[in-house]
RNA sequence: GGAGGGGUUCCCGAGCGGCCAAAGGGAUCAGACUGUAAAUCUGACGGCUCUGCCUUCGGUGGUUCGAAUCCACCCCCCUCCA
C-alpha cells in the first residue's frame, strides 16, 4: 500500500462523501502540504460534540502534515448562514462577532495542533471587496440554482421570508475558499451546497477546484435533531466534567453507537468488539461508561472522567446526596421560612410556583427526607442540603437580617 | 400601489363573545420502574402572600355586565396581481 492510499483510507473513515475522490488522490500523491478549509461561523460561542466531528477530522488531516485553515466567519457572521434555518437569522454585532471569534480560538486547542493550524478571518477579504466587486460575484450564480437548495425551497415553499442577503452567503463563502486558494473544505453534510460554491468559484478564478469532504451532522443528545446550541440537545466541550458524563450517560442506547463511530478514537475493530459484547449481554450501559469516560478525558483529564463516573454512580445508580455541591447563603428578615421561598430564593427552582409542583411531585429533599408540606417553617439561621429532582442540589445557609 | 390570508402560552397548532390560564402534539421537568439522566408508564408544565387572586392570546383604543374571540386604527409576515 502506498503512502497516498494509506492517507486516504484514513481521510475516509466516517466521512459521508468525497467530491471527487480522484482529484483528492491525485493531491496526496503530490507530496505537497494541502492547505485544509473548514469554516465556522461566530455566532454560537462554544463548541460542542457536533462540531468536533469536523474538527478530528481536520487533526488527522494534520497528523498527515497537513496544515489547518480554520476560518473564523467573523464577516459572514455578521449575515447568518441560512442553512438548515427556516427563518432568517438576525445579524450580529460587530463585538458579538469578535467576542465569540475569541473563544472559539480558546477552544479548538483542545483538539488541533497549533502549530499546523492558521487561523483566518474572512473579514481580512471581505472588508476590502467593492461594491462592483460583490455584484459580480452575485452575477456567477441564478435565482433558481439558489432555488435548488433544499432549505430555500422550502421557505420559499411554505411562505417563509427569505432576505435577499441571504443568497450572498454561499458565494461569500465560496469566494474565501478562492482568497485561501484551498485544496480541501470541510463541511457538514449540510454546507454542500455551500462548499460546491467554492469550487465553481475557484474554476471561475483560474484555480484548481478545492475537494469537498463531507462529514455526517451528529445527533443531539435528543437523538433526533442534530445537535446544536439552539435546540438546547448539544454537549458542550467545555461543560464540566460531570455535566459532560451525565448527558452522555442520557442518550439512548442506539445513539450510542453513533457516537462511537463519529466521536471515539477508538478503532472500527475495537467498536465492533463492543457491539458484539452487548449482543452477548454484555449491559450497554457500562458500554456507555466506557464512551463517556474517553469523550471526557479527552476534554478534560483522565482523573476529571473517573471522578465524574464515581459521582454518577453514587449518585444515580445509588440515590445518594452528592458530596461536593454548591453553597449558597440566603439572607431572609423573619424567624422562618417556607420551603417554595427558600428554593426560589437560592435559585434551585425558578418560581415558587414550580417550587410547589416540584414538592407535590415528591421531588423536593431536604436532607435527604421528602418534604412534600409546602407551609412547613424552616427555622432561621439554619443550613440544610436542598435538593429538586436529582439533578439540582445545593447547601442553603439562611442567615437572619434585622 | 391593489386584492386576499395570517400573527395564540418555549415550539407547532386548536379556539372565534361567558364553561379559557386557553384543546391536541412536541420539547422540557418530576415521580415510578429499570440495566442508565435509555426505554416504558404516570403526572406537571404563566405568576403569587395559592380552596382565592393577578397577568397573558402582535400593539393601541373602543363596544359589552363580560373579549383571545366583535369594531377601529397601527405594526409585522405570507400569497396573488402590478
Amino acid at each position: 500500500m502506498t503512502e497516498a492510499s494509506e492517507s486516504l483510507r484514513i481521510i475516509q473513515r466516517g466521512t459521508e462523501e468525497i467530491l471527487l475522490e480522484s482529484e483528492l488522490t491525485e493531491r496526496l500523491k503530490s507530496g505537497r502540504r494541502l492547505r485544509v478549509k473548514a469554516g465556522f461561523d461566530p455566532t454560537a460561542p462554544d463548541l460542542h460534540l457536533g462540531h468536533t466531528v469536523l474538527i478530528n477530522k481536520l487533526r488527522q488531516f494534520q497528523d498527515l502534515g497537513h496544515e489547518v485553515l480554520f476560518l473564523i466567519g467573523d464577516f459572514t457572521g455578521m449575515i447568518g448562514d441560512p442553512t438548515g434555518k427556516n427563518t432568517t437569522r438576525p445579524p450580529l454585532s460587530r463585538d458579538e462577532v469578535i467576542e465569540n471569534a475569541r473563544t472559539y480560538e480558546t477552544q479548538i486547542y483542545k483538539i488541533l495542533d497549533p502549530e499546523k493550524t492558521l487561523v483566518m478571518f474572512n473579514s481580512s477579504w471581505m472588508s476590502e471587496m467593492r461594491a462592483s466587486d460583490l455584484i459580480q460575484l452575485a452575477a456567477t450564480h441564478t435565482v433558481a440554482r439558489m432555488l435548488e437548495r433544499d432549505d430555500f425551497a422550502k421557505r420559499y415553499k411554505s411562505g417563509q421570508p427569505i432576505a435577499i442577503h441571504e443568497f450572498l452567503y454561499p458565494l461569500i463563502q465560496g469566494y474565501d475558499s478562492v482568497a485561501m486558494h484551498a485544496d480541501v473544505e470541510l463541511g457538514g453534510t449540510d454546507q454542500k451546497f455551500n462548499l460546491l460554491a467554492g469550487r465553481e468559484l475557484q474554476k471561475l478564478n483560474g484555480q484548481a477546484p478545492q475537494v469537498v469532504i463531507t462529514m455526517p451532522l451528529l445527533e443531539g443528545t435528543d437523538g433526533v435533531n442534530k445537535m446544536s446550541k439552539s435546540l438546547g440537545n448539544y454537549i458542550g466541550i467545555t461543560d464540566t466534567p460531570r455535566e459532560m458524563f451525565g448527558k452522555i450517560m442520557s442518550i439512548s442506547d442506539e445513539l450510542m453507537w453513533r457516537y462511537f463511530d463519529l466521536l471515539s478514537f477508538r478503532s472500527s475493530a475495537e467498536i465492533q468488539s463492543l457491539k458484539d459484547g452487548v449482543k452477548l449481554g454484555r449491559n450497554p450501559r457500562d458500554v456507555k461508561f466506557e464512551l463517556a469516560r474517553e469523550i471526557v478525558a479527552r476534554f478534560h483529564t483522565k482523573a476529571d472522567a473517573d471522578l465524574a463516573w464515581g459521582d454518577f454512580i453514587e449518585r444515580f445508580q445509588q440515590g445518594a446526596i452528592p458530596t461536593d455541591i454548591q453553597e449558597i447563603p440566603l439572607q431572609v428578615k423573619l424567624k422562618h421560612a417556607t420551603v417554595p421561598q427558600i428554593l426560589r430564593g437560592a435559585g434551585l427552582v425558578e418560581s415558587t410556583s414550580e417550587a410547589r409542583r416540584m414538592m407535590e411531585q415528591g421531588a423536593v429533599r431536604i436532607d435527604g427526607e421528602k418534604i412534600t408540606d409546602f407551609y412547613k417553617e424552616i427555622p432561621v439561621p439554619s443550613s440544610h442540603v436542598y435538593q429538586v429532582g436529582k439533578r439540582i442540589a445545593a447547601r442553603v445557609t439562611l442567615q437572619r437580617i434585622p
